[in-house]
DNA sequence: TTCGATTTTTTGTCTATACATTAAATTTGA
DNA sequence: TCAAATTTAATGTATAGACAAAAAATCGAA
């Protein structure tokens, strides 16, 4: 292990076991310079990341210096359900239920995601063993998209294909609770009103809109997970 | 902005932007050096912190690529309930049902959290300009966070307390969509069955364990955000 | 040809030093 | 006394150079 590694994993080790507490004083580089034998870069390098992590605040005279949580950030993990299925012993299938390709309709989301061209639109469902577990609405900008239109959906669900297709993505997901409603509920095959966990997503590729999504699974049969922790910054 | 900054900038808006697709070599060391004339230090600590936000992929010998989008993750920011109501411009309250310190029950999640000491059970309401938004249920290890015992927690919410005296920790969290039971229903003031947004969360510091909290919110005044993308590894 | 050893290229780490920048601490001056 | 100017202690940025490590590329021999 590098030692600009050890110096760095040693006081994110000792913040994140609460022997350093939020606001305690760590020692100036100097200090550490002669507790680990080492140049001033090797110090600098460990404690610039840790505030690329965020667990230290440095300023310049003071010190440097513990930092208070501020957003209470966590890695959500967001299963890729194909896999996650499979990984059960479960057969996983996606099924089309409508494709079309349209003109952008009157709702700004969906302007702002045609972005002047037209919007490839997919329903489908998400099956388990046959048996629904969600279903989908997606919208996707064919100007941004442009292989989207001629893909073949029925083999790939849209969610893998475009995290094959599409380079790098920034991406907004919304979580929360609602009824299944009426056409939702028939396909589902539950009555209107079963708990639902609704997740929405926008994407991005830089400042261009690729795809907007709204997913609802049957709440009792699927669930997300989240940690926070020291694993969480890193990747 | 600094050199290496700059640097950093310039690749990553490249990336992002779609210019540079994943796969994609980057010009090694030496060309960055005369391409923005300055030491190889500089062009390494631009590098290095594309690296640690997961954009690029360096291998010795063979250069440096954007790295392929890891879609698993996201960023979850947890918010503190009472902060995020405030922000709105609305009034926040917590409102304590029931608060027992008593031993652990069978339940094994109760024994491993009490750690043979006891614990803290907490029950509350959030409320926002007075109706409900959620319930609360929680366990605290009173071994794990003396202060509990003695915490004054009808002023302020206990998630933010403990947030305010037991700064760093690990955590896990479930989130799914269930029906509100009859005494949950009862406190929300809502029909048996609602859909509402289940958040369980589990804490540690270190290998120790803190609390167990579930919360239940109402589905269509809730919900949770997370992000993917540059800022998500910033905090 | 094909496997194994050697070379070469590129990144990874580290040093020692220099000067810039910021803000806390101190001194100065009215 | 209090506020403005100065000093100073800490971090921030950058340089030039050295050697290490890994893996792709090349070469050599069975």
């Amino acid at each position: 292990m590098p030692l600009h590694e050890r110096i760095r994993s040693d006081f994110e080790g000792r913040i994140l076991g609460g022997e350093l507490a939020p606001g305690d004083r760590l020692p100036i580089e100097q200090e550490l310079m002669q507790e680990y034998g080492c140049s001033r870069m090797t110090v600098n390098k460990a404690l610039s990341a840790l505030v690329a992590a965020g667990l230290i605040d440095r300023r310049k005279r003071a010190g440097t210096f513990v930092a208070r949580p501020k957003v209470h950030s966590m890695v959500l993990d967001v299963p890729d359900i194909a896999a996650q299925v499979r990984e059960r012993g479960q057969d996983y299938a996606f099924q089309p239920i409508r494709r079309r390709v349209r003109a952008a309709g009157e709702d700004e989301e969906e302007v702002l995601l045609a972005g002047g061209g037209e919007l490839v639109h997919i329903d489908g469902l998400h099956l388990v063993d046959g048996a629904p577990l969600g279903v989908e609405f997606r919208l996707v900008s064919a100007l941004a998209v442009p292989g989207i239109v001629g893909a073949d959906l029925d083999a790939v669900p849209p969610g893998t294909w475009l995290l094959q297709h599409v380079p790098w993505t920034e991406a907004e997901t919304r979580i929360s609770a609602v009824g299944a409603q009426a056409e939702e509920a028939e396909w589902l095959g539950v009555a209107v009103g079963t708990p639902c966990l609704c997740v929405e997503r926008r994407t991005w590729r830089g400042s261009e809109r690729i795809t907007y999504v709204r997913q609802l699974f049957l709440g009792d049969a699927y669930d997300m997970v989240a940690r926070f922790g020291p694993g969480a910054s890193g990747r």
